[in-house]
DNA sequence: AATATATTTGTCTCAATTAGTACAAGTACA
DNA sequence: TGTACTTGTACTAATTGAGACAAATATATT
């Protein structure tokens, strides 16, 4: 999903996968594997993207830890339930704020 | 937190380590270390595990699954908002059911 | 206190997996 | 034909997994 958004984003700047790749040091078959999802983005080359695509870096990074999450509960029956658990816990820390009791 | 549980069994059934450990064909250190969260439990030994502790695999594989999300958005400032991107993913592909578009 | 049993901690190793690329060759389309 | 994009394959480096072993600590028991 990150990479989709690239996509869109770069499309909307008018810009061409070559473009990209060379702001970033790399091909642009690497580009391609990015936007499609079939290659990790590099954190650090969210940063870069952020600033070349004018979009908040916060958002590419939510959407960049969402494909690591997904990827892993995707095949999984008791992914949506996994998931409950976790927002659970991160919601009570939330509240909980200062204390740091190990779940 | 699948450590914790697993300790709370294993004690319920008043084992000892040396025991689990025996039955999975591991030394007690491993298995303190797994309790302990320190490190992870390999989905082969779940099943055993589920078995050994008369506890149902699904549930501790929603933990072991529950660890690993939780290990990956614990440090992020987005976490929990990632969390949500997924969740509803998983949703609508809960309700679409037979459709398959990508994400 | 002394000993035994249970648990924890530290460090190490080997294997497997994933990340981060490159390159060459293919397809799509203008 | 070019230009953009995709696909397939390969490689190295870094990380993680799955343990072992030895030594340290706790906790009972005598």
């Amino acid at each position: 999903m990150l990479g989709l958004k690239l996509k869109e984003l770069r499309e909307a700047q008018g810009l061409v996968q070559r473009k990209v790749a060379a702001e970033l040091h790399v091909d642009t078959a690497y580009v391609s594997k990015v936007e499609r999802d079939e290659k990790p983005v590099s954190r650090n080359h969210l940063k870069k993207l952020a600033e070349l695509l004018s979009y908040p870096e916060e958002e590419l990074l939510t959407l960049w830890i969402a494909d690591k999450l997904y990827d892993m509960v995707k095949q999984e029956a008791v992914g949506l339930k996994s998931i409950e658990v976790v927002q659970a816990i991160l919601k009570m820390k939330l509240d909980n704020g200062q204390s740091n009791q190990p779940v």
